[in-house]
Order: C-alpha cells, then sequence, then structure tokens
DNA sequence: GCAGAGGCTTAGCCTGGGTTAATGCAGCCA
DNA sequence: TGGCTGCATTAACCCAGGCTAAGCCTCTGC
C-alpha cells in the first residue's frame, strides 16, 4: 500500500496488530463512503438505526433534544469513531448523530460486518473494544457533568479531545483545532453557553491553556490535569500513547 | 425444565427468541455462581476488567470516585444485567462495581463468551443488544443531568427502573421496591442529599408518586412521564412491555 | 432500656452557574 | 458600503440547588 490507510484503520492499528487477511477483509468492507455537509444530520432519532459505518474526516456528535429545545450533546465522533455498528439497525436510533464540520463517511456493507467478525475474531474483539470505549467515555462524561464543576469539566473535556485526536494524527504536541461552538460545548458539558465563555477565559488567563475561537493549546498539562482530576487510562489507549501521539 | 429459568434467560427471552441449543449452551456456560453480602466492592477501578458476569439476583451500581470524596453512579445494575462482557478483562476497569443488596452472581466460564458468541450468533446479537442497552442508559442519565432539573431528574430514574424491573417481574403494577438510600439517588443524579428529600416530597406531596424509603408507587404515570419527558423506547424493550411487564 | 449509628426530614442561608441584555467583530451578500 | 447573521464576550442580576445544622426515627448491640 503507498496511499496513507483510512483513519480508522490507523487508530485500530496504534493499538491492535492486524494479520494481513483481517486488514484486507476490513478494507474491503468499507468500498462505499459519502460526504456531508457541516450541520447536517446523519441519523435521525426514531428513525432507522443505520447499518454499520465510520467517521474518516472531521467532527460530529451525537445528541438528543428535549421538547422545549434544551440539547444536550452525548459524545463528539472524531475521525476513526464508529458512528453505528451493524447491530444499531434492529432498532429505532434513540438520540441523532450530526455533523459539525464538513464530514466523510465510510459505510460497512449492510449485514457484513457481523459476517466479518464471525470469520476473524479478531475483529469482533475490535468492534467490542470500540464500543467499551465509547461507554467509558460516556460513563466519564456522566461524572463530569454529574460532580466536576464549570472548570473541571471544561479541562477535562479538551484533555480527553487532545488524547483522543493524537492517535488519528490531529494534534501535534498540545495544540489542536477546535471546530466547536461555544454553545457546542455548553451542550456537551451541561452549562450554559455564557458560562462555558467565563470558564474558557478564566482557565486563559490563568495560563493554563490558550483558547482562540477554533483553535485550542494546553499550555499547562499537567495543573490542567490535576485541576480536572484527569487520569487517561479510560480511553484504553494504552500507555504508549500516553504523551507522544503516535505508535504504530 | 421444571425449575425457573435464571433472570438473565427471563429478561432475555422477554425480547428474543433463543433455540433450544442456543438456550442449553448459555445455561451450560453459566454453571459457575456466588454470593455478595451488601455494600461489597465486586469490581474495582484500576484492577482486573472481570471475566464475563451477570447479575442474577440483587441490586448494585457502577461507580467512580474522585479524591476529594466525591462519588458519581454510573448506572444501577438490576437482576438479569450484564456486569462485565468477557472482552473487559483485557484491560483494568476504568470503574467500580459495588453491591447495594445482597447479590448473586453468575460468573461465564473465562474466555467462553467469545466462542459461544462464534458458534451461535443469535447470542452475538443478544449480547451487542446488551451492551448497546447499557449504552442507551447511560447516555439518558447524560441528558438528565445535564439538562434535566431535579424533579425532572428523579421522575425520569424512578420511571426507568419501573420499566427496568418489569421485565425480571420485580415490579407489579407502578409499584416496587426500591433498596436505595436518597444518597445513592443523589450520586447517580448528580444531586445533594437534601435537595433529592425535597424533591422526593415534592412529588409525593403533588401525588405523582407515593414514596417512603424502600418503596415507590408510581401514582399517575401519565403525568410523571410527561413532567419527566419520559420515553421508554431507549430501554429497547419493545412495545409489548410497554405497559403489562410481561412478554414470554 | 439505653447508647450509638445510619438514614430521613426540614429550615435557613449562600453560591455557582443560569438568564438577560448589550457590545463587538468578522464574514457575507446585495 | 451598509446591513444582516452568527459567534464571542462581558456585566448585572437572580435562582435552583448546595451546604450546614438540628431533630427524628429505627435498628442493633450490649
Amino acid at each position: 500500500m503507498n496511499e496513507t490507510p483510512p483513519r480508522f484503520l490507523q487508530r485500530i492499528e496504534a493499538f491492535h496488530d492486524l494479520q494481513p487477511a483481517e486488514r484486507k477483509a476490513l478494507i474491503d468492507a468499507c468500498s462505499r463512503f459519502s460526504a456531508f455537509d457541516a450541520h447536517r444530520d446523519i441519523l435521525v432519532e426514531g428513525h432507522d438505526g443505520g447499518s454499520g459505518c465510520i467517521l474518516e474526516d472531521g467532527w460530529a456528535c451525537r445528541y438528543r433534544m428535549l421538547n422545549d429545545g434544551r440539547r444536550q450533546i452525548l459524545n463528539f465522533l472524531l475521525p476513526g469513531d464508529l458512528i453505528a455498528g451493524a447491530d444499531r439497525s434492529a432498532w429505532p436510533a434513540d438520540h441523532s448523530v450530526s455533523t459539525l464540520t464538513f464530514c466523510r463517511v465510510f459505510h460497512l456493507d449492510r449485514g457484513g460486518l457481523p459476517e466479518l467478525c464471525r470469520r476473524y475474531p479478531r475483529l469482533q474483539q475490535i468492534a467490542d473494544w470500540m464500543v467499551q470505549r465509547e461507554l467509558s467515555i460516556v460513563q466519564e462524561r456522566i461524572v463530569d457533568i454529574g460532580r466536576r464543576n464549570a472548570s473541571e469539566r471544561v479541562g477535562h473535556l479538551l484533555l480527553e479531545l487532545m488524547f483522543r485526536l493524537r492517535p488519528v494524527g490531529l494534534c501535534k504536541d498540545c495544540e489542536f483545532e477546535l471546530p466547536l461552538t461555544q454553545e457546542m460545548i455548553a451542550d456537551a458539558l451541561g452549562l450554559s453557553i455564557v458560562h462555558v465563555n467565563r470558564t474558557l477565559r478564566r482557565l486563559d488567563r490563568n495560563g493554563l491553556i490558550a483558547y482562540t475561537p477554533g483553535q485550542v493549546d494546553i499550555l499547562d498539562e499537567a495543573d490542567l490535569a490535576a485541576l480536572a482530576e484527569f487520569d487517561a487510562s479510560y480511553l484504553h489507549q494504552g500507555e504508549a500513547l500516553a504523551r507522544n501521539g503516535n505508535a504504530a
């Protein structure tokens, strides 16, 4: 292969060894892909849960709306993340998925994933790993919203995003593009947009981060991690990646 | 079989048809079981994630502690719930699991589940269903804590517990045993113990529920569901169960 | 029968973060 | 060139829910 592998493979192979046959089977299953403009719904609550698809490029989010317009973002989806395992198509989706930026998405052949996983047990393990990882991320968000104050929440989210962006090469050192409005951050952290602004500005003023809309630099990772009580182990990325950002 | 099936089978069979061979394989895999007193840790954060095991009887919870003693309960585990899929044993657990009451737990033969799922694709589907269901429950908790006020949160939790208890026969009509202290409810909902009390008392005073420590009766399910904007579809229990509490 | 512990309940006060509103600024289009 | 839209930012004010504290009740062990 001389072309760069797709992001989801980059991410998988940063943590798991694949046999050539497994690798090929996976690539072959992802023949179709499509593109979405920013702010388009990929999956809509109440509709078909969607067959297996993977976010290759761009940012998206899972979210739920309440009747009066309150929104809660459940998780941000980054390049290499699973949007829907094959199994979700059995029931209507219980949440929506929307793009935040322009996105490219790989679609797994319908029904192909279970068959694939049966043939290659390793792929089943990896699929399980991806789902468990998302569960862990979502659980950590519960801790954020339930028991951390605003600074801790914002700090924790920024660190999480940094660690998740590294394995797909989207964060060099401690600096990364953050294509989120403050409203999206607020909706993810259960805060108001005004208070997110206050909090980001305070973290910036205190020298922990350098924040410009669209761009973040974690200036003092150790202090921020201490403040937010951040421990990356829930991301199940292994220790190799903890600081550098690239295994392979 | 003349003895009553284990709870996890009751729950599975309320929503999925099993072939006799699948059923037998599953029962055979669950030969070992153990018991725990109330308030014992079954799984400890940072230690072995545990091989597959299923809660047969009693209440437990997943939780995380912060350094200063703040606790966040991530999810309550009820009879029939999966405590750990086989895959978790690969990494240290990122949260703890503790019993809330006396509990009995089935242990799957170590390494047996992946093999079992390969032989019986239906069992793989069911395992996926159980994990996705937990993910949905946890996501709904994020909506609770992030965007619902105290009454909505408490109401939503009580309705969720009622719907989850029905398929395992632990809720007749709208009344069920609730072996949770108000502190546990507070730690699950991101509230203070005092405010949980205020809120339960208000719901009781308003005739929506009848609450006695240890026992709940949902007096006005429709009104409470409207208040909490509760929609059981995220539990993926199907419509059959919505009101009665038994399929089979 | 009494002392202690653990949980429930309520009152009173306080604060972190919500709400409203106004300003600024950049990009876009006519 | 000017108006419109969508963010970001800040100030001023307010309230839902946190915190403290005190009293209760029940259970348990001695």
